[in-house]
RNA sequence: CGGGGUGUGGCGCAGUUUGGUAGCGCGCGUCGUUCGGGACGACGAGGUCGCAGGUUCAAAUCCUGUCACCCCGACCA
């Protein structure tokens, strides 16, 4: 299989496009893989749409390889499936939605777990029927507020969107352990760096998740890991142990302090250090003050209630984090009206004394984990300008319980206990969820178990971001003339590039491809005339595939050059040796990046 | 939704402050020269300057409105 560049639909770009950012996007928009049709929505290219196809034959053989099976489901969705759940409304605006000529709503789908479960429902009826594995590599349609990156978040995009059916835990645990595997095999195939991480499984339900993050500076996710003991977790699914209780019998009966003048924790601390210093010789610092910090939190069902988090005053709420632990609730910043519906509470002052649902203000009171029981704290004494020092938490104060809503932070402890944590970016490439019941119950999925009861069906959901995974791995491999495929999803395996104006070049190169192309390699040929070598060479470089046949001045000595595009390594061979160093080449690397 | 920025041939940009018949580079076409690191010359095609209204003898340029797009943040199974 050849490409000759004289006639491919094929137009490099000697500039960089003045909407792309990323690195990745701008390169393959200037060799031509993609074009922007519209926000968040590309045109594939002939390149661009080999390596797609790459990505998504690695994907579909190793969802084969686990017995999964393909089908495909419509992108155009009629609305029932979706209001049963209740993600119609949940999706909001990021669902794109439409209506039929009848005035009937319609959607285009942004994730299918509708639709797989009511057709298995259809269909099968019997503990016998499963365990069940079924897949699609589809286009997904998500609104999304702002796509970025080009590719790499689409408001149309590629997803291959996998499901099991299982009539016990057990058979779910075995499946979800089964796509596991696969997805690692799939990722180490594509060639990056990746992590799986705990994930927080949100919305989706569901009691297990993780994620496999690409590593890259790029990325939306943030996530920890830990050297020493291999933990590693979403920040959003961090979960901080809680201090082990510290001795406090020797701290001092708590006190409250004329603190005028500081209702931030850096004004308090240096007011501190000035007029109450420790007697320990050590300076105060943002760690030992207790900062209390208000939201308001709407449920579902559009009732709110003030929540009161305290954490050490060095330390941030996540946004991110808090958000993940009161789900489904949302998060709303505390007004100062609401300051004024209740007068316990002083801006700026806010201690324990009045917070907790026994306390004053009656707000629920929740702490950071790393507050430990026996431990002393500076914090509001809920008066104008004053503190209080040496509350202890369990002698002074409690709260209704903890929450993991605390920012994490570079060298905080592995919360197994072995180390300490990095921070590190990363692109999600795939989630895969224990979803239990959920669906099943709402949709009304039950098969006849062995005792000729209904049992309502377990299912798993298994997503890989395949137009992502394009973008991703482009991100990861460029350099500063060009982009640098892995061989597993390069457009080609070979880059044949014929200089000069000497017929016998091009003779030669006839000859050489028609020899790579018995041997089933896969070959880009750059046959245009009267294009300069530079031309030739720079475009080669920029298309990244990962080895350039160079067929030109050296033919009179008899050799062609064969180069690494990754290490710019080059060498002559025999003409008549070169289809097998190609080849070689080529299928002696196959499994290296 | 908040903040910042940009709309001028296919692409990248200048021109807008100070109104006067739209320009550069790349790419594209023809001819000739060139041919191992984005060659050169000559000729040429291609733009209602995002859109609408206004001011003016005259608007890419000034005024008003509007739309779109990009970036950062919020958001994002």
């Amino acid at each position: 299989m050849a490409l000759r560049m004289s006639t491919l639909f094929l137009r490099t770009l000697r500039e960089d496009p003045s909407d792309a950012e990323l690195p990745g996007h701008r390169l393959l928009v200037r060799a031509g893989y993609v074009r922007r049709a519209a926000p968040g929505i590309f045109t594939w290219l002939p390149l661009g749409l080999r390596v797609l196809r790459n990505v998504e034959a690695i994907v579909r053989e190793e969802m084969d390889a686990i017995g999964d099976q393909e089908v495909s489901f419509p992108a155009l969705l009629p609305k029932e499936p979706y209001e049963a759940t209740g993600r119609y409304e949940e999706y909001g605006p990021n669902l794109f939605r439409l209506q039929d000529r009848k005035g009937v709503d319609m959607l285009l789908g942004p994730t299918h777990e509708e639709m797989f479960t009511l057709t298995v429902k259809d269909m099968f009826s019997s503990y016998k029927d499963l365990p069940l594995g079924l897949y699609q590599v589809q286009t997904k349609y998500r609104d999304e507020a702002r796509p970025r990156g080009g590719v790499l978040r689409g408001r149309e995009f590629i997803m291959k969107d996998a499901y099991s059916f299982d009539s016990s835990d057990e058979g779910l645990e075995a499946a979800y352990q089964a796509h596991r595997a696969a997805y690692i095999k799939i990722f180490d195939r594509l060639g990056f760096e990746y992590v799986i991480v705990h994930a927080s499984s949100g919305a989706m339900g569901g009691s297990s998740s993780e994620e496999f993050l690409a590593v890259s500076q790029h990325g939306e996710d943030t996530f920890v890991r830990c050297e020493a003991s291999g933990y590693a977790a979403n920040v959003e699914a961090v979960v901080v142990a809680q201090a082990p209780e510290v001795d406090a019998s020797q701290t001092p009966a708590a006190h409250a302090e004329p603190t005028p003048e500081t209702p931030t924790i850096e004004t308090l601390v240096a007011a501190a250090n000035v007029n109450h210093p420790r007697s320990d010789g050590r300076e105060w610092t943002g760690a030992d003050t207790l900062k209390n910090v208000l939201v308001m939190l709407r449920h579902p069902d559009g009732t709110r209630e003030p929540l009161a988090i305290g954490l050490p005053g060095d330390r941030a709420v996540d946004a991110k984090r808090l958000e993940s632990a009161v789900a489904p609730a949302e998060v709303e910043p505390f007004e100062g009206k609401e300051f004024a519906e209740n007068p316990a509470l002083v801006k700026g002052y806010i201690g324990p004394g009045v917070l907790g649902e026994e306390n004053a203000s009656g707000i629920r009171y929740l702490l950071d984990p790393s507050i430990a029981v026996g431990s002393a704290w500076i914090t509001g004494a809920d008066a104008p300008g004053m503190h209080v020092f040496d509350l202890v938490h369990g002698r002074d104060f409690t709260a209704d319980g903890t929450i993991q809503a605390g920012e994490i932070q570079e060298g905080d402890p592995s919360p197994d206990g072995g180390g300490v944590l990095t921070l590190a970016r990363g692109i999600e490439m795939g989630h895969i969820f224990q979803l239990g019941r959920k669906y099943a119950e709402v949709l009304g999925l039950k098969v006849l178990d062995e005792n000729g009861k209904l049992a309502t069906v377990t299912m798993g959901s298994y997503g890989v971001g395949v137009t992502r995974a394009v973008a991703a791995i482009a991100e990861d491999n460029v350099d500063g003339i060009g982009l640098c495929w892995p061989r597993a999803i390069a457009p080609a395996d070979v880059h044949l590039v014929a200089t000069g104006k000497d017929p016998a070049v091009f003779e030669a190169a006839e000859e050489v491809l028609a020899g790579l192309e018995a041997a089933g390699l896969e070959v880009i040929y750059d046959d245009r005339p009267k294009v300069s070598p530079g031309v030739k060479f720079k475009d080669s470089e920029l298309l990244g595939v990962p080895t350039i046949l160079v067929v030109g001045r050296g033919l009179a000595d008899g050799v062609m050059e064969v180069k690494d595009r990754r290490t710019g390594e080059r060498r002559n061979v025999a003409v008549a040796d070169a289809v097998t160093e190609v080849v070689n080449e080529v299928r002696g690397s196959s499994s290296a990046q």
